[in-house]
DNA sequence: ATTGGTGCAAATGCTTTGCATAAAG
DNA sequence: CTTTATGCAAAGCATTTGCACCAAT
């Protein structure tokens, strides 16, 4: 993989970031060093990037794809209210496979742990009843 | 939520699928016993259902919404490569509330645990290199 | 020099919406 | 008869793609 301005902006913004920006959050930071910068590349690239494992793609429920700088393991919770994502702390001992009873002959790479609740700001909200 | 017959139908006919179609999939097989509904009200009763509680919403990665027809609480596999989709059988013993040490204020409403793999079918055209 | 990447604009594909009409309670 | 749902077509929105130009190796 050929190391662009573009490519390696892209991953320095993104590693900086703690918000697990959207491809469009994320091109709003990087155009402030690349003005001529165009979305399409931003995405060209997260793709290229997160294929080579430099980065993770989080896809969650019909919304938009975000994106983590962060690539050691570690689990999501994403707001239901606002989408805000943040990571979770899972206890270590704790393994994905030994859950698997019958993957009905799937050989599977992969499992993932992702969360669904409310971030601190939007229980205040709610208990105001802002919105 | 009232009764009508085009969501009645979209229930039964969801209920009787196990391969948790796209909402342009079970269209197909609504139309052919009510050839006038509209893909639009596939979309909105699907959305109404599953509000209520009555059918799952799959949602994976940047795919296709998929549907399920069984509530019943499992676990899915999805394939990497024909996007298919099968249930997978847990351990009874194992509770997603064991694993999360710290969730940064956020108050969890949910987990899900998903896995990626591939199917029996990709395997073999794996191994006699199609496509 | 050659390959791969970029910017732009247009296309894509899934999903949602506005609106007039129809059906349910 | 009042409300909610439907069908249709159009719009929406995130993402992808075709293509001519440009840059990295």
């Amino acid at each position: 993989m050929r190391i662009t301005n573009q490519r390696e902006i892209i991953l320095q913004e993104l590693k900086k970031m703690k918000t697990h920006p959207t491809a469009d959050e994320l091109y709003d930071v990087v155009k402030r060093r690349l003005p001529r910068i165009s979305i399409a590349t931003v995405y060209r690239n997260l793709e290229r990037l997160s294929e080579a494992g430099l980065i993770h793609k989080l896809e969650y429920g019909g919304r938009q794809k975000r994106f983590d700088g962060d690539i050691h393991p570690h689990c999501h919770v994403f707001c239901v209210k606002c989408g805000r994502v943040c990571d979770v702390d899972t206890r270590s001992d704790w393994s994905i496979k030994d859950v698997v009873m019958d993957a009905k002959g799937f050989q599977i790479f992969e499992g993932s742990l992702q969360f669904e609740g409310l971030c601190p700001e939007c229980q205040l909200k709610d208990s105001k009843n802002i919105n």
